[in-house]
DNA sequence: TCCATATTTCGATATTTATCGAATTGTTGG
DNA sequence: CCAACAATTCGATAAATATCGAAATATGGA
């Protein structure tokens, strides 16, 4: 991941609500959330919210496809690993653990 | 940690010059960069340089100690830690990496 | 003490980001 | 086709951030 990617990705976090977002899109997993229920757990309302993952998903760490009405964002685990390997890499004296260690890519949380 | 101070953080890196001059300060370990060796390598001027610092020392990403003329600002590994935990925990579906892979405290860079 | 060095603080400005209501676009069911 | 629902785009405004020269603060040496 190139610097430039990693900055954008880490503006995208850096913000309470998309912070907040990002986390319960995690947890939610491959299934996703819509917009709107985004907005309405994090008590904001739906044009800021809509701006909000719109940062989200153009830092990449998060993708959208539309099922029926709505719009369903799920977290792009593929994209916050880049980043965890980034930053483990350039920030964190070369110490790596991506190895073994990577986010999880859907939410089927193992036995530990 | 909690979710202000990794949102501050987050922040803090999420800035060209400061991800490089953190990125420097990491390489540089335990001994530390002056701020103005800094403001030179990252061809950024004093006070802007000051303020970038400034940014990083808030998120509690950095520590500055005097010596001499100068002021040398040093990595704080165990925040970069903590942040990194806090992602593995909260946006990374749980997996934690952190047991046997944590940011080296000092420059001693290992043999590998 | 006086001067040069190293950095920070101040102040002014430019840029980016966040907020949110209103209008718009797309989708479904009747 | 029309009404409702879901979400985004638009537009205007407020707030935070970045930039950087000039002035101020601290340090060390002559």
């Amino acid at each position: 991941m190139e610097a430039d990617r990693v900055i954008r990705a880490l503006s995208a976090l850096a913000q309470e609500h998309r912070l907040a977002a990002f986390r319960l899109l995690v947890q939610a997993g491959e299934q996703g959330v819509a917009a709107g229920v985004l907005a309405e757990k994090l008590n904001v309302p739906p044009s800021s919210m809509s701006f909000h993952l719109g940062q989200l998903a153009n830092a990449g760490l998060v993708t959208q496809r539309r099922e029926s009405r709505s719009i369903i964002y799920s977290a792009d685990y593929a994209a916050m690993n880049g980043l965890m390997g980034y930053l483990t890499e350039n920030c964190c004296g070369g110490m790596s653990c991506s190895e073994d260690a990577a986010c999880l890519p859907s939410p089927q949380r193992k036995s530990a």
